[in-house]
DNA sequence: TCCATAATTAAATAATTGTTTAATTGAATT
DNA sequence: AATTCAATTAAACAATTATTTAATTATGGA
């Protein structure tokens, strides 16, 4: 029943899932409501990274040169400038050149903001 | 100079990293400082993937079954539910069987508020 | 100018992770 | 009891991503 109709659902893979039950048509609006968090992942997949999470809060407290970070991480130093490329391209810390070493320091501030957040769940979780 | 003294840094895979200018000493509280975001990034890495990030939002708005997420997600069944296992094992959401279907919702509130932190920084951005 | 060191970049490898297809489970309807 | 449908699980595959090693760039000192 009901092939075709307004109850059909459309899927790329398979267009014949939950065609008697679901709640459809009042999804339609959810569809709208996905785009408000399109990009997000993004920022997310950066601190989803154990090394890079670590980077961003030890330079909430003060600049750090790459070899800094590498001995404080116990990471080489490619690694570690590797993450630090990605950070600077999305525009969360700046650098500083001084002689021969370059030192890193937040470029954004509130990245912190949520890395607190992000505590304050975690703490309140069992 | 200073080969295995006070200001010698030590690495698994290179322990003469910036032996000389390198603000040594100092990191040692700071390899401390780290321990307080142990773990976070595992929080960041469900929310690092998009459709995670958007059958938690969604879910924010009200309780969906699988069908109906797959269907505004326009993903597959197997697809969806293989992320709201691991959102499951998170202990981000819950579920409830009716019937045929088996209906989610959000187990964690306050995961909601990290996305509109994120949502924040993201509209100050340019 | 030559050497040493901090940092970056490139290429290769290793590891992780998301998606698909197919098979299976569980529940309701006939 | 058999069939149908929603959901889960398993295995295979595809894609992404982090780390290593080696080579290169850049700066300062001898």
């Amino acid at each position: 029943m009901d092939k075709g109709g307004l109850l059909t659902n459309r899927h790329s893979p398979n267009n014949d899932i939950c065609d008697t039950y679901c709640t459809s048509g009042t999804t339609g609006d959810l569809k709208d409501k996905v785009l408000e968090v399109a990009g997000l992942s993004e920022l997310f997949r950066v601190l989803g990274d154990e090394t890079r999470t670590k980077i961003l809060y030890l330079l909430s407290h003060r600049e750090l040169c790459v070899c800094d970070l590498a001995e404080i991480l116990e990471m080489s130093l490619p690694a570690v400038s590797h993450h630090l490329r990605l950070l600077k391209a999305m525009r969360l810390v700046k650098y500083r050149r001084e002689g021969k070493m370059v030192y890193y320091s937040l470029d954004d501030d509130h990245i912190v903001n949520l890395i607190r957040e992000a505590q304050a769940h975690f703490a309140e979780e069992r």
